[in-house]
DNA sequence: ATACTTCTATACCGGTCGGTACATCACACT
DNA sequence: AGTGTGATGTACCGACCGGTATAGAAGTAT
């Protein structure tokens, strides 16, 4: 069954099982049970696993950066929506659970030997980058965030404290300085 | 052949390949081929394919602590050691390969299904915060460090950055910032 | 009602997985 | 030389993998 609205639905299911078990650990029997659609059905929509694996990464990618985007324009000032949102992105118990990034995932799992995986993570990862580039030129503008080092850098700065965040919090090694160390990272923003 | 110097030579090998294709990308042919030994040896000498990455896992965790902690020992003074330690493990271009951190790899591919994986990782990045952690608190008494901070948060911060640029830096995101990121996040760690 | 078309589901394919039974072989001791 | 012992490698096991041929069900036009 083609139909887009189904098709969007399962993707979303194929989604959240390959978050949790990785593109290996999901065979093709837990997406029929989880999907409710027959294995000829998923080969029909999306012609084979890889395929389907690479559309649920497209639109784990255009979901999170339209969280990210939105999360970045509901605030009072650019420099308010940052800090709300690194906030959002490193406190443990924030995410619906401890899954980590899924663009993470992909590209530790399947980047080294899929250049169609890394080609997508890449992007996934630019266009985060991208976002926050957007966001610091407008603080920076303001005068709310410290104008002596190029806006790449300190959005990429940004960027890989939230990966690494995301990375411990899966681990439970993170005690709790969740918070502080949002903060902290922020600080690097201010001003000297 | 239980000999232990041929056991942790299998191990070394054992580990490169977990390494690079993950558990469940590792099958016992490629394992029996790379290590040169046939599988019933394997089983002999490490009981099961879990059993071998675990052991695996924890070779490489004293290999790293160990590392860290010559690292952070020969420099001139704690701080300096930090620095030294830091930059190292940011830059893109010093490891052998872009491999990433094989603990950070466990972590995300089975430590959510496998508690003795999760064990393990987690004793891992312990041991590295409380490395960084002893070092930190070195160097606050030489007043190279600022002291308003726990050395337990600074030191989570720090490990929490080289795993988001070893992330970063597996999925070739990173343009050449990776010098610049480590001295700005090491600017935190200054008197302010 | 009947013939035709379209989508679904069962059943199966070769290949590979982790793990093991067993025959073979090298070697020490008498 | 003969015999016992322990490690090695081959050959195989059932289970499961991704993927597909094909039978069956449901709906439509006439």
């Amino acid at each position: 069954m083609p139909r887009k609205i189904e098709k969007d639905a399962a993707l979303e299911h194929a989604l959240t099982l390959f978050w949790d078990h990785g593109y290996r650990g999901t065979s093709m029997d837990m997406l029929t049970s989880t999907l409710g659609v027959e294995k000829p059905s998923i080969y029909a929509s999306f012609g084979s696993k890889q395929a389907l694996y690479l559309a649920a990464l497209a639109q784990y990618r255009s979901w999170l950066i339209g969280w990210v985007q939105r999360s970045l324009r509901d605030a009072p000032s650019a420099r308010a929506g940052i800090d709300r949102t690194v906030r959002l992105m490193m406190a443990r118990s924030s995410r619906k659970s401890r899954k980590g990034c899924f663009a993470t995932n992909s590209a530790l799992e399947l980047a080294d030997h899929d250049p169609l995986v890394l080609k997508e993570v890449r992007t996934t990862f630019a266009q985060l980058v991208a976002v926050f580039v957007t966001a610091v030129q407008a603080a920076q503008a303001d005068g709310d965030v410290r104008s002596d080092r190029a806006p790449q850098l300190l959005a990429q700065l940004l960027v890989n404290a939230i990966e690494g965040a995301r990375i411990m919090e899966k681990s439970r090694a993170v005690n709790g300085h969740g918070a502080a160390m949002a903060d902290l990272i922020l600080c690097l923003l201010d001003r000297h």
